[in-house]
DNA sequence: GAAACCTTCGAAAGCGCTTACATTGATAGG
DNA sequence: CCTATCAATGTAAGCGCTTTCGAAGGTTTC
């Protein structure tokens, strides 16, 4: 517990009052308290005694200042309340966890501004690893140049920059980065949209010039190129990747006359809901007349009426895999600082073949 | 940038290399940096300079062991993956990065161990406040006694112990408490099922003897004993909070035959989505043949089919008006210590009167 | 029984910062 | 012109810890 001076002034306990109880020195308690030297059994229970009687626990900033490890996992991500970075971030923090870190999460509110203060308020920290989760607006030559720097500063104060969900910026940058094959994943879901004879596929969602979105319209033109059918720009609208934005925009094309497509494939899980139920309220019906296909395999896309057919991402695999690799980069066995992780198409119920059951697209 | 030393040794840019710098004492820069001196245009301009010029962050630990505030917001929730933490997770963000506090965000992984651990973990960090979130397990003495010491341990070190969506231990127990009207909330929504003439209402989930159960379960017998129904214990059916339990239990209870009720009151809103799928996989019609509500009102809620009447609770402002309370507790305008935040029925379509379409429940 | 060694543990320096106190030079008052 | 006053800034202590260094005492070796 707390003591009190006479003033009403409060002070906690520190490890000279568990020195002075055990009746050893600071340095003796100090060499017990980290368990790394031999301390004779006798000492060990004695100052142990006197912690508990005292209930002290260390001041994390005197430890740390004194050139102990902070112990700390930062993590960076723009939103708390979206699926895909919940499930990162749940696996970091399972990693963290077991390797007895603590996490600090911290939000961007995807402002620019924001992200700044909050790396610089990271790199105070002393954290021992820094992650940055998702996908960036603009992959151009200052972004690259920002990064680098960060790397740079950060690995000279002895931490590590981590990457997850989010494009390597160069092979000579100090980070560990982890991703996961959106190419690849687009390509094979979309293939698979048009194994089942859909010719005109809506790409929907997705910032334009996102590094996620880029992976994923690469993916779905890939598609397209493999079964030779011809890139029509204007079935790729792009817009912010949320329920709302799916809804809205799947609505208007409806309202206005455009449904000249047979199958859509959603940037994400949360507009293939959003698009799913837009088309609910207009009586179209999916997959009868339309095919709906998501990317991500969030939760809830088994929720959804007809279930989701989607891309699934080991969220939480990247998560864990990018702590693990960024703590023991000096193993043999963990050596691999850029890991792409494998994606798969799970089938479900929201797509089926055109013309199924005597209805057409338009 | 970061210096090497000629060995490879490392170490950051420090406040006295600023002042080298500027050519000023480590003292005028920590005025400057601090603010809240009168420190001469030209004098701060210079100093500016220097921190520009050497990319300078200072080192929280030093600061915060020197003496000034951490100016960082620890919160302890179970688990980043539901979505009900999620929301109160982002309102504390919100409403701390407006008031230029970190937060610094840890899980216990509903592992009670763990959340001593984690406890400790952020005492030690000098956090300006703590905030707990969620019901506990089981509100008794011995926890009660728990929470009380923690509230008085931060308090003595100038912090101060905020509990979100959980009950208060006491009125003397120096914390900030910001509930929401579970009771309240529960007691409307099963009012509701019973106006539209359901009498035998299953409740399903939640964790029997913690917190957030047993005051939705107060709530709906006091609803049953409002409309005089008797409570038949048969008809609650508690575990753990998850839509995979609401799926599996569902599905056993129609297996089984015991589908003598016609309306489910499940626990929470994930719990609903399960008990939905488990009873549609079935051929068992919602709400034609059975009525569903959930509480909590999660984003997804308006994506299941059909869309889930349920309980709306306010889980942003919850967090941030924890944190609001909290920091500016000796602000006359924010004195409120103890709030508690109404809910609200939201009606959509999971719940149609008994035997409306001459279905009946059984 | 002296030399060599090891074990145990205390003294003290120092991490990077804030701040109470000291110092300086300028301005004002008598 | 000397002193009181004040603004500007430097000096230095100390926050609570880790860790190097060395002292003290015990054990082994020949």
């Amino acid at each position: 517990m707390e003591q009190r001076t006479g003033t009403g002034a409060r002070r906690a306990v520190t490890l000279g009052d568990v020195a002075e109880r055990a009746g050893v020195s600071p340095a003796t308690v100090s060499r017990v308290l980290s368990g790394r030297y031999t301390v004779p059994e006798a000492t060990r229970a004695k100052v142990e005694k006197a912690v508990r009687a005292l209930d002290y626990v260390a001041n994390v900033h005197a430890r740390v200042l004194a050139g102990a490890s902070s112990r700390t996992v930062a993590v960076l991500i723009s939103d708390v309340t979206s699926p895909f970075y919940n499930l990162i971030v749940d696996g970091i923090e399972q990693q963290a966890a077991g390797e007895g870190r603590m996490c600090i999460v911290c939000t961007t509110q995807n402002n620019p501004e924001r992200e700044r203060a909050m790396l610089a308020l990271l790199r105070e920290q002393n954290a021992e690893i820094v992650v940055l989760v998702g996908g960036i607006d603009r992959d151009d030559a200052e972004y690259r140049k920002r990064i680098g720097r960060l790397a740079a500063s950060l690995d000279a104060a002895g931490a590590r920059l981590v990457l997850v969900a989010r494009p390597s910026p160069g092979p000579d940058v100090p980070a560990t980065v982890v991703e996961y094959d959106a190419v690849g994943g687009a390509l094979a879901i979309v293939s698979h949209l048009l194994s089942m004879g859909h010719r005109r596929v809506l790409f929907l969602g997705g910032t334009p010039g996102s590094t996620t979105t880029s992976a994923r319209v690469e993916g779905y033109r890939k598609a397209l190129a493999g079964f030779g059918v011809a890139d029509d720009p204007e079935l790729v609208v792009h817009g912010r990747s949320t329920r709302a934005f799916g809804h809205k925009t799947m609505g208007r094309l409806v309202d206005e006359g455009r449904l000249d497509f047979t199958a859509v494939f959603a940037c994400d899980d949360l507009v293939a809901a959003g698009a799913m139920a837009a088309l609910r309220e207009r009586g179209i019906d999916v997959p009868a007349q339309i095919s709906v296909a998501g990317f991500d395999d969030i939760a809830q896309s088994v929720d959804l009426t007809p279930k989701l057919t989607t891309v699934h991402v080991p969220l939480n695999e990247l998560g864990r895999t990018a702590v693990q690799r960024a703590l023991h980069r000096d193993d043999d066995t963990a050596d691999e600082q850029h890991v792409v992780l494998g994606t798969h198409v799970v089938v479900r119920e929201s797509v089926r073949p055109r013309f199924a059951e005597g209805h057409g697209g338009k």
